[in-house]
Order: structure tokens, then C-alpha cells, then sequence
DNA sequence: GGCAAATATTTACGCGCGTAAAAAAACTAT
DNA sequence: ATAGTTTTTTTACGCGCGTAAATATTTGCC
């Protein structure tokens, strides 16, 4: 490296004997300019190490490489293992990945959305929170800027969204317990942020009336995005009371799980399968921690990878495409049965 | 709202009826213009929505209101948090945070950088990736950008650093274990990431040989961020093979403790303080889902907030500062015992 | 070697805003 | 009302780069 401090692209042109438009197009796209040119651009890459400003670059193109990924609650690993595996996709096609977090918050949402508005950005992947989104603010968002919806479904909202097929994970989950053991109960919030959860509550109660048994959903208190604490709290107040008709417990999701399972351990009630055990208890998800739990949680798996690969290819389309088709497409994936200790 | 689009910062002074740099003054500093101005501009702003173009803003600005935050791994909920605190800090602020994972690897680590270089931030707070991280590369980074480092000190790197005292969190811990039962088994990495390990490990050593025992160190093997997996495959390991000489352990952190006490609940190993139990437990960060482990996790908390707080006023100090004053500053923070089930 | 096609250079303008300097206007206090 | 101070306006330049058009050069091909 040499001692010279390349400030300008005037300058990088200058130190490798090329003019400045040619070294703009290399940087809009090196395969457009000749390989002999690209050679010597690169070898001057090396020895001066000059990037542009990005934002200059920026401020003269109607349209960013910068994509914005939007998760509700980043402290939540499944959100935090979701945006790594897009964040890596869209390094590998080269943009500029800007992650944010909502933290629970409509407030921040609509903040994110609308820095990401001025960000100019040439697409965005939000899950939103669900129910207390600001449905209306996030369609206007998406009228205005390549949008793909995952993990949390706002009915006629954006025109692409990626998610998990809910019913299929419930009814699937609802089957195997059937089979294997006594009729599950629902363990749930009450007020769930989440649409998935919805789904799933409805999933759980057709299942159940398909395989003729009564449902029996356990609703706790609690609202925001400490689940592990309301499932907890929520798990103690109704083994206190009883409120369990059946010994197999499945949860709306593995954070209450997690939650309800110290609970469980607390009161010293057995979960599992073996001869000694008081009860069974599942969830949905296969969150990062739900191998670790005590017992090992038996769940439905999400498709982490192909969730986050499909959304983006989606994305890509969609500014591939230009034209607002506004015929929304809807990408749900299965989930596989995770078999361990609790059920 | 009105119809017209308002495009550009002259035709917002237009129709607010000012000049432009008065509009310009405005939004570098709403204080710099006179109370009765500032209300006419906020006032436009009610009924045109404009935004000056961060792109074009930050081009003219030698120092941009970027706050970059690098931590080294999103998926443990631990860094999820410390960021939570941090970008809510610098919202307040006014300042635009955004946050990077480094997700355990130090090409990414160094790729960030790169990136938040060339982002002309006003400062950056990084947790840096510890043992794997290019030293010599952030090094130089800290001399050219007001730096703070947190969580994982990098010896001789930077100019302020934030983080616990592991010293006093082990010591602590030690004694309160070897006075409430017997002393400790030490369980760890082999070769820990995060500087963090190895000071824990000196300090259970002193520790120890001040109370006059012999130091039990029992270290498994496993490489990368997976803590709880190594915790859990190593502790199955040890357990298997008796390598714990005492009916104590302490675990490096939390997350490996979490692994290890699923490992014992598989193996049949009851932990806890009751007349029945077999094991104590004890870990190290009161990580977010300790309290949720079956028994609950008996650990040294840190203090989040805290460590936030303190490493954005650091940070605002060293921007306002301006002089590189060379001098190291380091904060550390003491732990407070969490006394749970496990121990 | 000559010709068409592909690529690079020259020249020049514009993006949206920061910012400096001088002039004008609006306040403040007497 | 007047002088003095603060604030705003006018004017103008520059930041680093995208990009268009006309021109010049290089390349591939027969």
C-alpha cells in the first residue's frame, strides 16, 4: 500500500491511468467494462484501497443497493438466526443489508419504516409485529417501496409474504399427540401479538373437532414479547388450578414452552414420555433453545433457511420485475415433526 | 396533508416561506434559529412532510449522525439486549444507530469495519469477537473513528472500554459456593472466544487457592458461538466419565450452563440446593433465559443497562472531546450474586 | 490491412445540500 | 426613534459521483 491517499474517484482514475466514468460503470458493475480494464482497476484496487462515497453514489441513484430487514424483537433468536440468513443472501448478491429491530414497539416501527423510506433502499423485508401494527402506515409503505412481508401475516397487505404453514404445523402436531397419547390441551396468551397464533388456536380447535375431542384452551394474561415470563407466570397460576383436563400440553409457541416448562419444574410436575411422568408438553417453532430445554422439546420445525432464501429471491423478483402486478402471492412452508423427550 | 410533493429543501423553504439555509440551520440544529421561525418550519412540516436526503446531507458533512453498534454474535440474546439498550440510547441522542453482527466470524468482523468506515460515522461502539478478532485491524479503525469498546477487551486496542468485573463476578461466586457447600468445579471452552473466559478462569484459581483448595478445572472441547450445544455435548461428556471432583460447578456463562443442565437432567443428575439434589450449578451473565432453566439458573448478573449507558456517555464524551487523548479509560462493573435453584 | 462493433475518453451538467460572505431585515434596548 | 445586535436573505461555490453525448481509441474478424 502506498502512502497516498485517494479522496475521489478522480483520483483513483488518475493513479490507474483510466478515466472517472470508466472507473463509475466498474463500480456499478464491473462485468460492464472490458476484462483488460477490469484488471487494471483491480491491481489498482490493491495497491490503493479506494472506495467510493457512498453517499454521493447514493444520492445519484433514484435507487439504493441498501435493502432494509425489519424484525418485531430482535432479542428473540428465532428472529435474530432469521435476519443472519438473509443478511448473508443479500451480502452474496451484493447489497447492503440494514438491519432494525421494532423492540415490541409500533411507535419504532413506523420509525424504521420511515428512515428506511429516506434510505431510498431497493427493497425491504419487515416481519411485522401483527396485531398492533399500524396496518394502514405499513400498505402505504409498501405502495411506495419493494416490499416482502414474513413470518407475521397483515391481511391485504404488501404483495408478497413468506410464512409458515400454521395449520398444517397445528393440525400435524395435534395429530401426533392424538395418536400417541391423550387429546392435547392449547396453552396460549390470551392476546396474542402474533397472527400465527391465531392460526394455530383455529388449527388446534378444527383438529381437534376432526378427531372428535372437545378443545381446551388455556389462555394466560400477559401482553408484549417476554414470553418465556408470561408462560412462566401464566404456567404456575393454571397448574395451581387445575386447569389442565388432559396430560398432554401444547403450546402456542416454544418461548411459552420454555416458560412453562420451568413452571412445570417448579411444581415438580414429570413432563416427558416415560412410565413416571405427569405430563406431555410440545410447542411450535423449534426455536434455538428448545433442544436445551429440560426436558427436550418435542416441536414443530420451521424452516429457518428456506424461509429466509425465499423471501429474498422473492424480493429480488420484485424489483426485478418493476411492474406492481398487484396479485399477491402467499409462500407457506411446511414444518417437520422434531421428536424429543417432552412428548 | 397536502398533494404536493415536496422534493427538495428549496422548494420546502418555498413553501414555508423561508430561505433555504435558515431550512438548512433548521435541521442541523432546530435551537440555531429564532423561536418564531422554528415554529413557521414546524408548522410547514405538519402539512408537507419533508425530509432532507440523508445522502445528500451526509456527502457536505465531514461527520455524519451515524452510530455505528458491532457486536459479535445477534443470536445470543444477551448482545440482543446490550443492543436494544444502546440504539435506544442514541435515538434519544439524536443520532442514527445501526447495528451489525459480526455472527462469530472475523472476516465479517473486519468486512463491518470496512463498511462503517466508509459510513463516515460520528462513532461506533463494538463488542468485539475477543481471541479470533484481527487486533491490529481495529486497532487502526479505533485511531481513525472515537471508538468504545465493550464486553470483550482487546488489550491495547482503543481508547475507552466497557465491561464487567470478572474478577470480582467469579471471586464472588467462588465464595459464596464454597461457603454455602462444597468448593467448586470451574467448567469451560477449551479455548474460550472472549477474554471474559480467561479472566473468569484466573479469578476461580485465586479464588480457590485463597480459600485454600485446589483448583478443578473441567474444560471441553468446541469451537464457534454454539454454547449451549458445547455445554451440553461436553457436560454429557464429563458426566459420563466423572470428571467432576466435587458436587459444585460453576460454568464459564450462563449459556453453557444452560447446555450442561439439560445435559444433566438427560442423564438423570438432580440439581439443585434440596436435600435430593446431587449438583449445584452455577453460572456467569444472568443471561436472559436463565431464569428459566429447570432448576433455575443461581448466577452473577450483569448489569445491562449500566454497560449501555455508560459506554454511549463514554462515547458522546470522546466525539465531543475531539482530542485523542491517548489515555486508556476502562469502566468496569460489578456483578451482583443472583441466587436461583441451581445452587 | 481494413472495417464495423465495442469500449474508453472528453466534456459537461445535475443531484440535494452544507456553508461562507455580504447585504438586508428583524428584533432589543435605551 | 435610533443605534446596536441578532437573525435571515441573497448569492455563490463546492462536495463526490451518475450520466449523457460526442469523440477517440481499441478490439475482433474476414
Amino acid at each position: 500500500m502506498t502512502v497516498t491517499k485517494i479522496k475521489n474517484m478522480e483520483e483513483f482514475a488518475a493513479v490507474s491511468g483510466l478515466s472517472r466514468p470508466t472507473i463509475s460503470k466498474f463500480f456499478n458493475d464491473p462485468q460492464s467494462v472490458r476484462p483488460s480494464t477490469r484488471t487494471r482497476i483491480e491491481e489498482a484496487l490493491e495497491r490503493f484501497d479506494y472506495r467510493p462515497n457512498i453517499y454521493a453514489v447514493n444520492q445519484n441513484r433514484q435507487l439504493t443497493k441498501t435493502i432494509g430487514i425489519v424484525v418485531p424483537y430482535l432479542a428473540d433468536p428465532f428472529f435474530a438466526e432469521i435476519a443472519r440468513n438473509i443478511e448473508t443472501r443479500c451480502i452474496e448478491e451484493g447489497y447492503s443489508p440494514s438491519l432494525f429491530s421494532s423492540h415490541g414497539r409500533q411507535e419504532q416501527e413506523n420509525d424504521i419504516l420511515e428512515t428506511l423510506r429516506s434510505m431510498k433502499p431497493a427493497g425491504v423485508l419487515i416481519a411485522p409485529l401483527g396485531r398492533i401494527s399500524d396496518k394502514a402506515f405499513i400498505e402505504r409503505f409498501c405502495k411506495d417501496v419493494p416490499t416482502v412481508l414474513f413470518d407475521s401475516k397483515l391481511e391485504d397487505v404488501g404483495q408478497v409474504f413468506i410464512g409458515s404453514d400454521n395449520m398444517q404445523f397445528t393440525s400435524m402436531m395435534v395429530e401426533y399427540l392424538n395418536r400417541s397419547g391423550d387429546a392435547p390441551c392449547f396453552f396460549e396468551m390470551k392476546t396474542p401479538t402474533n397472527p400465527n397464533a391465531r392460526k394455530r388456536r383455529q388449527a388446534y380447535i378444527e383438529a381437534m373437532k376432526r378427531l372428535g375431542h372437545q378443545p381446551k384452551i388455556v389462555q394466560v394474561d400477559g401482553v408484549g414479547w417476554d414470553f418465556e415470563e408470561i408462560g412462566h407466570r401464566g404456567g404456575l397460576e393454571a397448574l395451581n388450578n387445575d386447569r389442565f383436563e388432559t396430560s398432554t400440553v401444547l403450546c402456542s409457541n416454544d418461548r411459552l414452552a420454555i416458560g412453562f416448562l420451568a413452571a412445570c419444574y417448579q411444581k415438580g410436575v414429570r413432563v416427558g414420555l416415560k412410565e413416571n411422568c405427569h405430563l406431555r408438553v410440545a410447542g411450535h417453532d423449534n426455536h434455538p433453545f428448545s433442544k436445551f430445554t429440560c426436558p427436550s422439546l418435542t416441536t414443530v420445525s420451521q424452516d429457518y433457511a428456506a424461509i429466509s432464501e425465499k423471501s429474498v429471491r422473492m424480493l429480488f423478483d420484485l424489483i426485478a420485475s418493476e411492474t406492481s402486478d398487484s396479485a399477491h402471492k402467499d409462500t407457506l412452508f411446511e414444518g417437520k415433526l422434531v421428536m424429543r423427550d417432552s412428548a
